[in-house]
DNA sequence: TTGTAAGCGTTATCAG
DNA sequence: CTGATAACGCTTACAA
């Protein structure tokens, strides 16, 4: 309604003295005194629209997810609201559905609204961040890192993760492990099912048959482990790679009265919302918040000049030990 | 990087003429495919920034929700979000932890963004809309109606939903129902417990000390669970006024072996990612996802320059009978 | 320190 | 139908 025109008649100073005030820039103290009160007289609120085509960047962040119903990445969310906030940022939150052309589509507008920076969990596909790179609009990705970019990173040690999952069902005494994972095209998923492989290697099992790729939703869980069960020789134990894929594995196994430790369960993330601790499932939990609040503090001090080279941030997944830096 | 006068230069025209272009107004069809190719050539993409602060507002939708960790509101978000993108808008979504001064704050951020219109579930507090109102900003309520101003809303029969949650429980044999809501601060828990006092009236009950308030989260239905059963006399049944609080409950309800029928438990709202149907649990389910859908569209008709007086339009609980529409 | 004035990239007005 | 040109509200050299 009123703008900076209007504060500055009001309190008898120039309108570049009003910005002043308004950025912390020096002006004398009974000046900078007239001006507040006059805003406050005016109710003035700043128009950013007029400062972020000025200054060609606002004062958002775009935080770029796959599933806003997946409560990990809510939980991510969490984190990086936490931080930009204190920062004075605002946090836009874009749900890709997993699908790359939405994707593309949230990061031009990230471009061509002039957004200061990205939080980017990409849905797979080869994102273009040329655009935004080249307008030096810094990156982080999290949790999934983009094909072919040299950006800062805070991720999980997915590989790990299937790893010590995998191995807790052999120390429980199960022979026949699968593993239920993501699509193929992300790289999560991928790298979980690798740790698998890994550990049923290690204790020259038989990973043939068992791997199943699927999307990384309930629905997801629900037919690879309805397929599972239809195999000739069934396992007897499943690493399920995701939160969202294990409720609906569980869902089936509970339909066909198998619960453990009838079956072994591992699961790569907490599972969401449960009304009983599941017994006798083993669970690596997984530091989504501080997987947020981490990429926002890097993709910050980018903001604030931060110019070294690209940076990967390795959090632990067992709580006791510490995170590793990766250059 | 390149701008409308890169582009209408090397189609050899004038930047008003690339601008009709991009805006769909009319142009010869020589000219304008010139200028598409063009653009294409330097790959331009329109400053939104620039456009919005011309055009006095931006093509991006707020969408306010007090807790983006519960499904019920990134289901509405879902909603939402399939709606305004099919009609080019983009969605932001502001978390306020249900803290009224959150809320101010994007609301204000609201205003200075210039964004189109807000989509509001309100913390409870007395929101002040007047700026965006003022300014010719619509705003469409959806399950919350923010207090003192008379806007489009989409809402819940909560009355209704309270209502018949308890008398499920009454025909269920049970007597000593019990209410466990959400902030008394929040209109929509008060109304889910004043369906409830009606039903345990109408059946001859006494509500009498079995009204508990708390937080509409996890934590705040098991703390109200733990409170009932210390009670001289507990409660044999339970209506619970949102899905996150039942899950508390039910936990509290496990970890003293007591499971329905042993006990009654009837709930308002959806209960999130169960690895089994809840036995014996009455479930309200709610279309979370076509309220949001409804509100987007109410929005959207409002920014389509639709100036009838304001709308409230009630989602039947019941997927079988029809939404009623008040004025 | 303060003020003047020139943009930032669009869209809208107004002649032609 | 097309093209200059003046805003939109702010920041920032540049001068004073």
């Amino acid at each position: 309604m009123s703008t900076i025109y209007d504060v500055a008649t009001l309190a008898g100073v120039s309108p570049a003295t009003v910005s002043r005030v308004l950025n912390g820039i020096a002006v004398s103290p009974e000046r900078a005194q007239r001006v507040r009160e006059a805003a406050k007289e005016l109710s003035f609120t700043p128009n950013r629209t007029a400062r972020s085509l000025r200054k060609q960047h606002s004062e958002v962040i775009a935080l770029v997810i796959p599933d806003i119903e997946n409560p990990f990445f809510t939980s991510v969310a969490r984190g990086v609201e936490d931080i930009a906030q204190a920062a004075g940022f605002s946090v836009v939150l874009c749900n890709t559905d997993d699908d790359p052309e939405k994707e593309a589509r949230y990061l031009r507008i990230a471009v061509s609204e002039n957004m200061a920076g990205v939080i980017l969990a990409t849905a797979g596909g080869q994102a273009d961040l040329a655009p935004l790179l080249g307008r030096g609009r810094p990156i982080v990705a999290v949790d999934r890192r983009p094909h072919g970019h040299d950006i800062d990173s805070v991720l999980l040690d997915s590989v790990a993760g299937g790893r010590d999952a995998t191995l807790a069902l052999y120390a429980q005494g199960f022979e026949r492990i699968a593993c239920i994972t993501g699509p193929s095209t992300v790289e999560t998923a991928e790298r979980r099912a690798q740790g698998w492989h890994e550990a049923v290697r290690e204790n020259g099992g038989d990973p043939g048959g068992y791997l199943r790729y699927t999307d990384f939703r309930v629905a997801g869980g629900r037919a690879a482990m309805t397929d599972l069960l239809a195999m000739e020789t069934p396992p007897d134990a499943v690493f399920v790679a995701n939160n969202l894929m294990s409720v609906g594995a569980l869902q089936i196994l509970a339909e066909h009265g198998l619960t453990p430790p009838r079956i072994g369960v591992a699961v790569f993330g907490d599972l969401p919302f449960l009304v009983q601790p599941p017994i006798g499932v083993t669970v690596i939990p997984l530091p989504a918040r501080r997987l947020g609040e981490r990429a926002a503090s890097l993709l910050l001090e980018r903001l604030e000049g931060d110019d070294q080279p690209a940076r990967t941030l390795v959090l632990s997944n067992n709580p006791g030990s510490d995170d590793r830096s990766v250059t």
